[in-house]
DNA sequence: CGATTTGTTCTACGATGTGTAGAAGAACTT
DNA sequence: AAGTTCTTCTACACATCGTAGAACAAATCG
């Protein structure tokens, strides 16, 4: 299970956000512009390189090696990483069917009301 | 978000799978008895205590104090905890209806049609 | 009750993951 | 070629987890 960080958290925060690649520095200044709340991020470069490296490693992020300050992307968007995510939990489980019923109990009835949409047809 | 260790799951799969609540030796014991296709899992007890503790202190385990040799028993069923973890992932992302547009696509049909009816009145 | 056995808590160490960043190396700009 | 800008290497501190011995507590047996 691919757990993050909170500073691998709030870097792929940013590269959900952003549609194009980003380098190094633009994150830094991101992440130093009240990204999440947070007071005093003055991170170094080499620590958002570092943390890029290992998600890359991860696969979560991809970097162009061409262009000269790499820029990095998301491999996934935020919401296929999420659903994901939520299906390597569901899998954990051998009966299925009893955790997705414990599930819908959680979800909001907007949310439930999504599912039954998607789920209308097949 | 409360990732479990090896160690950790296996027993939790053990307490999950047993109703009553077990001690130390028993789960010593069923853990040497090929659990999870695992070979030579002959632990010391202590271990599998200092794990009951560690699982204890997060609150996914609790124990009899009373009962001399304690017994331990899981606070939540499996799928309350799975459910629980899908939904803890779930509220991480900012669009929820999006996130589970894409689960929805992830799931057997089977588990959609658990779904369907599950959603059916509200 | 004192000794032995059984069980629990404390302490600890190695491995791995993560936040953090300096030092060293590579590449681009004049 | 020299300086500037980036990237990679190396490193350290701290937390978590697997692992278990040592120390301490409780029950049991003579």
């Amino acid at each position: 299970m691919a757990t993050l960080g909170d500073l691998e958290r709030t870097v792929m925060d940013l590269l959900w956000a952003t549609p194009e690649a980003m380098n190094a520095n633009a994150l830094r200044d991101a992440i130093a512009e009240a990204p999440s709340g947070q007071v005093g991020r003055e991170l170094a470069v080499t620590t958002v390189l570092t943390v890029l490296s290992r998600l890359e490693k991860k696969g979560l992020v991809e970097r162009e090696r061409d262009s000269r300050p790499h820029r990095y992307r998301s491999v996934t968007s935020r919401e296929d990483h999420t659903a994901e995510l939520m299906h390597e939990v569901l899998v954990t489980a051998p009966d299925r069917e009893a955790v997705l019923a414990r599930f819908i109990g959680s979800v909001t009835e907007a949310e439930a009301e999504t599912l039954r949409k998607l789920l209308g047809g097949s």
